[in-house]
DNA sequence: CTGAAAGCGCTTACAG
DNA sequence: CTGAAAGCGCTTACAG
């Protein structure tokens, strides 16, 4: 059975279909007899409005694009912060009454389509998560004149972001560790394609150089295992070492576990802090030190710029500030 | 400045608007020179069709709803899964050719939300996941006689489903406990208004009715915290007891917490087996024992039902084989 | 405050 | 194979 169209409902209710519209539109000016016997028809037909045609007229879709631009290999969308970012950038859209479309960007032919996608009209406005520092989205869809913002730093001009404070938390952990005592501080980065992953690069060390200690570098992409390898490759570069500072937490679980089989303890041995405070680092053995990302508010953040984009409004950065977890890994 | 429309696209190239709609639409029954002149046309203008005019007149939007149907706590959105499962749907959904509009919901409010939108004609189809036994939603989307396929087995008559073979799991756990000797196996339930939690817990009796033992059922929620509370109460209930089958891994890994806390060693003493197989399980220590659920190929056999069913095609239930997975922990 | 009419940008029978 | 015309289901000036 065919879905009733306003035409029907305004036959049912005996007045016109502009008057159907303007009540369902909830417009002031209705007699509030015809708003009645409006939505009496309303409600027996069952009547929603059809998306397209209104689409079509208002140019509004209140549908926002969330696009993750992510190597195939998902440093962003396998980690454990994708569903609670995705979460918490969905909950505040729906309060927002907009709809989410995720797409992922994995390969140039998905970002092709993203693109098509996008200036098919089908979203007023574009959330950018997860983006390579030479990731060419954001300015293609900065061209579209569609607001846009980014869940990183990028390096296209114009575009607003919403970031963390990746070199403060970096310095946060550092820090720590000297106030710990520790003499010979490690690092595991992230990939370094990722803005963020720089940043906590960058953090680590110039807190370290402050200080006259030599930085001990790593390379990680943010996977467990890849953590586990450079703990590997840092220990025998320097068996000597007595803290790592992980930048991310999956990273810092697999340096836990090689220590571990090392025969390292921890912290005793060696001390660890990891980046981001995900749920598993206080489940680990023994319980992750981490620096707090405020994922959940960065993502409110950056709805709500966008949503203000949108609205016309100004588009000033925002940056996140972060927030040292102790446990008992330092 | 305004995007182009095919009126302009027809003018530059000199033809009618049905014919660029032809080339567009990759019709066969178009002269090669009219195909090259408005392809070129195309290109210079930066075509691109608007969506909510196609969808209009053609009825289909090349985009499916994602509907994850959890309680506010979070079940199953805060789960590791939750993106391996997004991200797999994801994946398959663009190299059919279409969108993904993912949507949560979480209250009344936003089911209902969630119903209008569907209503509003807005997908061609939807996949549900993580449903409550007693969800009304897909019941009253099956009424709006659109495609709709459940990642969860469900209460409501004619919806299609791709499950995990969660009783046939918990069995090949449970048996795998007794090979290994032991004799007070406990269990730790999800929570039970899931199907999954349900089938997992009647798996587990099942197998040690069939060999005269006592179940010891601890409730939990698919959290690590319940897991570790559950395991809590188990041990003071039963202090003798030598091993647990927790129904998720999250819940094994806060039950291998609470039993280093109460000094047990495992598996000497307590052996435990989860169920999922996320990578976390592989990191734990010790690295634990789980049965592997295959969420991304479920995923991917959901996702082809759901647009074989639109397609008008069949719609048979699958049901997802699972694997024994031994570690350290059992 | 209400209604008739135009128009949003496409696709699709229908003639030719 | 191509084009003119109708129509998808809405909203929105414009009269009244």
């Amino acid at each position: 059975m065919k879905r009733p169209t306003l035409q029907v409902v305004a036959a049912r209710a005996g007045v016109s279909k502009s008057s159907v519209s303007r009540v369902i539109n909830g417009e002031a000016t209705v007699a509030p007899e015809i708003r009645d016997v409006v939505m009496q028809a309303v409600r027996e037909l069952g009547y929603v409005p059809n998306g397209a045609a209104r689409n079509l007229v208002t140019r509004r879709t209140d549908t926002l694009a969330v696009v993750v631009s992510d190597p195939p290999q998902g440093v962003v969308s396998d980690d454990p912060l994708f569903s609670a970012v995705v979460r918490a950038i969905s909950r505040e859209l729906e309060s927002a009454g907009k709809r989410l479309v995720l797409m992922l960007a994995e390969s140039d032919q998905s970002r092709f389509r993203v693109e098509q996608y996008i200036a098919g009209g089908h979203v007023d406005g574009v959330l950018l998560v997860a983006l390579h520092g030479t990731d060419p989205l954001p300015a293609a869809l900065a061209r579209q004149d569609l607001p846009v913002v980014s869940f990183n730093r990028t390096s296209a001009q114009g575009v607003p972001y919403v970031a963390l404070d990746n070199t403060g938390g970096a310095e946060l952990a550092v820090r720590h560790l000297l106030e710990r005592g520790r003499r010979r501080i490690a690092t595991i980065t992230g990939p370094l394609e990722l803005h963020e992953s720089r940043e906590r690069l960058a953090g680590y060390r110039r807190t370290l150089q402050d200080t006259g200690r030599r930085p001990m570098v790593g390379l990680g992409d943010f996977t467990r295992a890849s953590g586990a390898q450079a703990m590997r490759e840092l220990l025998a570069d320097d068996p000597e070492l007595d803290a790592v500072f992980a930048a991310n937490d999956l990273m810092a679980i697999g340096a836990l576990r090689a220590l571990h089989q090392a025969g390292r303890r921890v912290p005793e041995d060696v001390a660890v802090v990891g980046f981001d405070d995900i749920e598993a680092a206080s489940y680990t053995t023994p319980a992750l030190t981490s620096i707090r990302s405020p994922m959940a508010d960065q993502a409110t953040a950056a709805v709500h710029l966008l949503l203000q984009l949108i609205d016309g409004g100004p588009a000033d950065p925002v940056i996140m500030p972060n927030q040292l977890v102790i446990r008992e890994s330092s």
